[in-house]
RNA sequence: GAGCCGCUAGCUCAGUCGGUAGAGCAUCUCACUUUUAAUGAGGUGGCCCCGGGUUCGAGUCCCGGGCGGCUCACCA
């Protein structure tokens, strides 16, 4: 407590006045009969007389946001959950205690009021403080009223005042919510269940990436932390659920920025005798009608680029993109020494031992993806990227998939799922050899997997959406960071 | 991981050519019983991110480090 702020302790002293007023500075068991929302709600529409001649009292609690001191009368706004509302304290309608207690009061300060409800000169709408008490004496002062908490450091290290002071940040959290709620009623009224799936992992497979890793000490066992939950959900198809969901976190051990947090969010679904085509379908009709429940419109802007998710999107496959947006040839596409050749001619750094198809996405997103603005379904990816999708009927070198690109960027990633277990130790088996030629992120060999496909996985469709990039577009932030309440920081 | 930018009072920010560290808000004292960033008067408040160097003298220049942001790379 040395190195605290001189109002730090100019509080400190002010507690202790408290105190020694016999008053408890944090009490509990205050109920306030309203929110400042309800009273605007309730009161906006009563004239300035009807409200004097029928005075109706009410309780509100929340924190001090503002305080203007006119020694005998003060004005103060109130805020809580709802928003604000302004109280006014009269030094000859208080109780001498209550207004001693109310000298001590400062700006951060939880409190209670109880009074009528009147309109004041200029027609605001204000609660008289009948009863003034004192909830939770706040020490620290609070960041300025006007510029609000700037400092984009402080503003992650200190959420809950970023939260407390920029009322916007407070509503991109709000956003989130409902965006996450309209997402769990839209799959739960399609038959959907809703699961939990270990976030411990004895192999981290259902994506390519780096797990963190971690120890469990009485069973003496190295686990991971759960890359993706694709595999758990799919045995819950084995099992018989035929329409799984789960909302909940993934951890990848990478770096960070505008697009990448340590750990997020991932909605994974997955529906037995449904395809790809059908998951388009439902993708685009989840995803617009969200944008529709979020933004009143189909049609929204992200960060000056305007965007229109109304229906249907176009589709188009990887090879087409690659052939649309660049000078490739269709030997690219036949022959790894032309699409090896194609790449580095792009300036890409693609190693020999590179798959082919692996070489075909970089070119990809080297130059189609940054291309697809509207919502654009993004069709049949090669095989070797995608080790636990279907192979397509006609062509054996793509599979089943698709990912829906917004604004250049990832937001789902879906595919008809491969449930013939021979065919999936194989895939498994390729890409242990591509391990072994130094793709440090190839999928690991699940047998407990492929044992479970043994038993038979009924034909099925599976999709991932990244909950926190598809919150950022919804409520236009440049940032991940501005989306996740409390982003990884250095200590 | 590389480049660029930032870090000064509780908050938001100035700080010239290297010459005694500033403003607004907040806070404290006084006045004020209908204000709206209330007003008026007067005060308090500083590890200028940290460490080294150059210099008579460093918030300022140089070197190293820390934390953060953006871009690129890596990565879905």
């Amino acid at each position: 407590m040395e190195d605290r702020s001189s109002e730090f302790h100019q509080r400190l002293g002010k507690l202790a006045e408290l105190k020694s007023l016999g008053v408890e500075p944090y009490p509990n068991g205050f109920k306030p009969d309203h929110t400042c929302a309800d009273v605007q709600k309730k009161f906006g529409e009563a004239t300035k007389e009807a409200l004097t001649a029928t005075p109706e009292r009410v309780s509100i609690a929340g924190r001090v946001m503002a305080l203007r001191d006119f020694g005998k009368a003060s004005f103060i706004h109130v805020q809580d959950r709802s928003g604000r509302l302004q109280a006014y304290v009269k030094k000859d309608v208080l109780s001498t205690d209550d207004f001693a207690v109310f000298g001590k009061c400062d700006v951060g300060d939880i409190i209670g009021i109880c009074g009528p409800v009147f309109r004041t000169r200029t027609n605001e709408l204000t609660v008289e403080a009948r009863e003034f008490k004192l909830l939770c004496k706040g020490l620290n002062p609070l960041p300025e009223k006007w510029h609000g908490l700037k400092d984009v450091e402080a503003r992650y290290r200190q959420r809950y005042l970023d939260l407390m002071v920029n009322p916007e940040v407070k509503d991109v959290f709000v956003k989130r919510a409902d965006a996450v709620r309209f997402i769990r009623d839209f799959l739960v009224g399609r038959d959907y269940v809703e699961v939990e799936t270990p976030m411990l992992h004895p192999v981290a497979g259902g994506a390519a990436a780096k797990p963190f890793t971690t120890h469990h000490n009485a069973l003496d066992m190295e686990l991971y932390m759960r890359i993706a939950p694709e595999l758990y959900l799919k045995r819950l198809l084995v099992a018989g659920f035929e329409r799984v969901f789960e909302i909940n976190r993934n951890f990848r051990n990478e770096g960070t920025s505008t697009q990448h947090n340590p750990e997020f969010t991932m909605l994974e679904f997955y529906q037995a005798y449904a395809t790809f085509e059908d998951l388009m379908d439902l993708t685009e009709e989840m995803i617009s009608s969200l944008v529709f429940r979020v933004k009143g419109s189909m049609k929204m802007n992200y960060q000056g680029t305007p965007l229109d998710f109304t229906p249907p999107w176009t589709r188009i496959s990887v090879k087409e993109a690659v052939l649309k947006f660049s000078n490739a040839g269709e030997d690219v596409f036949v022959d790894k020494d032309a699409a090896l050749s194609f790449a580095k001619g792009l300036g890409l750094h693609v190693p020999e031992g590179l798959s082919h198809g692996k070489v075909i996405i970089e070119i990809f997103e080297k130059v189609a993806e940054p291309m697809f603005i509207q919502p654009t379904f993004v069709t049949h990816y090669p095989i070797e990227v995608s080790p636990l999708a279907r192979k397509n009927a006609e062509d054996q070198s793509v599979v089943d998939r698709f990912e829906l690109l917004v604004a250049g960027r990832e937001i789902a990633n879906a595919f008809s799922e491969l449930n013939d277990p021979l065919d999936q130790k194989e895939r498994f088996l390729k890409q242990i050899e591509e391990k072994a030629h130094g793709d440090l992120e190839a999928h690991p060999m699940d047998e407990d997997y492929v044992k479970a496909l043994e038993y038979g996985m009924p034909p099925a469709a599976g999709e991932g959406i990244g909950i926190d990039r598809l919150v950022m577009l919804l409520t236009d932030s440049p940032s991940i960071r501005d989306v996740i309440l409390f982003p990884l920081l250095r200590r």
